[in-house]
DNA sequence: GCGACAG
DNA sequence: ATCTTGTCGC
């Protein structure tokens, strides 16, 4: 794993500066959300398994599995796992033949020290509508629960949600692309408030598919 | 200086 | 994230 320098964590962060000033959640207002993408990467050493799974909603199965093999150098390091993961991400997305209506990124997006997480690098570079969903939080404080959903503030301002499912472990959900802070609410109850079954099964099958190589 | 810290 | 056995609980 190379040995990274305070320059180019430096490079890094004025990277997700300039990104972060874009107009990146002008808001995505579906009608149906009908195929969701959950992406998660898995590892060995250096050896990395992306894998993209495009679930249908209504039928409430996979449709589609893409896997991307990759070797990662760069270490996990709080703040900069976009330069870590991002690339293996878009690569397995990629892949799929059919296009996801909405992205489902293991990470957080605007819930970042500078507003832009992996998530935000996943769907800006896709193009598509992205939601990060995260495990445990960053960075912030929570406030007042209501309604299953407590906000996520960072300087005075909510940039996204903990979601506690009637079901299983809380997690928190912030805009990657396109999709704004208003309406997370609203796209979180639309996929169903649990934690969603496209990035469980995105983590189950990079965590085998890097078991098998 | 100290503590916190996605995966 | 990953390294790892048994064990507590539904």
């Amino acid at each position: 794993m190379v040995k990274v320098d305070s320059s180019f964590t430096q490079f890094l962060e004025r990277l997700q500066q300039v990104i972060a000033r874009l107009d990146l959640f002008p808001g995505w207002r579906p009608r149906k959300v009908r195929t969701l993408c959950g992406v998660d990467v898995s590892y060995q050493d250096r050896k990395a398994v992306a894998a993209a799974v495009l679930w249908s909603v209504e039928e409430g199965k996979i449709v589609e599995i893409s896997q991307y093999r990759g070797e990662v150098s760069f270490p996990y390091i709080p703040g900069y796992l976009f330069f870590r993961e991002a690339p293996l991400m878009i690569a397995a997305v990629k892949q799929l033949r059919l296009e996801p209506q909405l992205l489902l990124v293991d990470g957080h997006g605007l819930a970042h020290p500078r507003g832009a997480g992996l998530a935000v690098f996943v769907g800006l570079l896709l193009g598509r509508p992205t939601l990060g969903m995260a495990k445990s939080l960053l960075v912030g404080r929570i406030g007042p629960q209501k309604n299953s959903l407590a906000p996520i503030s960072l300087k005075g301002k909510t940039v996204g949600f903990q979601v506690s499912p009637a079901i299983g472990r809380n997690y928190y959900v912030s805009p990657g692309y396109l999709v704004s802070v208003p309406d997370l609410p609203r796209i979180t109850r639309m996929i169903g408030s649990s934690y969603p079954e496209a990035l469980k099964e995105a983590h189950r099958i990079s965590k085998v598919a890097v078991k098998s190589s």
